[in-house]
DNA sequence: ATATTGTCTATATAATCAGTAGAGATAATT
DNA sequence: AATTATCTCTACTGATTATATAGACAATAT
């Protein structure tokens, strides 16, 4: 799963792609619109400047930007950036690798091949899109089970 | 991420996909070869046999063997059972779907839109591949970045 | 009977997550 | 220079979840 607050960056990043150019948002404009607690906001928007996917004005008239293009920011890049690892276990990242607890040796680990794939190919899909595709909406489940 | 908890499921179950046809294995027997602590994996296993995915015998010679032909455990099968879901948002679980807290309407939500499509992909991955199938070690990284 | 094996519920501990508090820095305006 | 409007940073809190462990119980083979 995506914590909560990586969910948080991604919405505040389309946010400031939809305003694209036309100069800084206030965060309290961007904790409005997107439903996200002000003060958290405050704290994921500092990471975001940090890592340099936004810009900050402080002072009046000050708000945050995209520091890219949106074109320039891929969903792959985000949540490598707010999550640290695209992959589904430690020992399948390829950027943030790290070892399982417990496990066998890395080379003889079935699912870390499996996972390694599975990676592979999500990378694959998340860093085709960026800030700026058109992303098809779907209609809510309402609760059905499919 | 999956959870160590899920980690462990999948590897008692391939050790048992391994082992299929050739009676019970015991639990330390489990334990032993694939490096899992006993007393959780007694919590572990007991789970899959409630979940359906492997029967167990008591007493002595007892054990553990898969319920089904490896062949018709789909790793998918295994992680929504352990976990859940296949989504990396609640909004965008096809069986266990649940409202993200703090979002915006479903049916206007872009990042929703983005990760049913991820889970789509990665379910047709996860469902494609059994635990009879053969899965491709990868050498260890061995703490190279790439 | 006894030894061997799995089952179940409760508990302990630690880590992570989600969010808040509050003092501080910077910039524009008056 | 004072004021107001912004963002920044570190620390903290409370709740939840994750990762186990303990220990009494049930079933089976010999």
């Amino acid at each position: 799963m995506l914590s909560q607050k990586t969910r948080y960056s991604i919405r505040a990043l389309q946010h400031l792609a939809d305003t694209w150019r036309q100069g800084p948002v206030r965060l309290d404009a961007i904790a409005e619109a997107q439903n996200i607690p002000r003060k958290f906001l405050t704290v994921i928007l500092s990471e975001l400047v940090r890592g340099g996917l936004v810009n900050s004005t402080r002072g009046r008239d000050g708000g945050y930007e995209l520091a890219l293009d949106p074109v320039d920011v891929r969903y792959g890049d985000i949540i490598r950036l707010t999550r640290g690892s695209l992959a589904l276990v430690p020992c399948a990242a390829r950027n943030a690798h790290e070892h399982c607890p417990n496990c066998l040796p890395e080379a003889e680990c079935r699912l870390r091949g499996l996972m390694l794939t599975l990676r592979d190919e999500m990378a694959a899909m998340l860093d085709r899109i960026s800030l700026a595709d058109p992303i098809a909406l779907q209609p809510s489940f309402e609760g059905v089970e499919e």
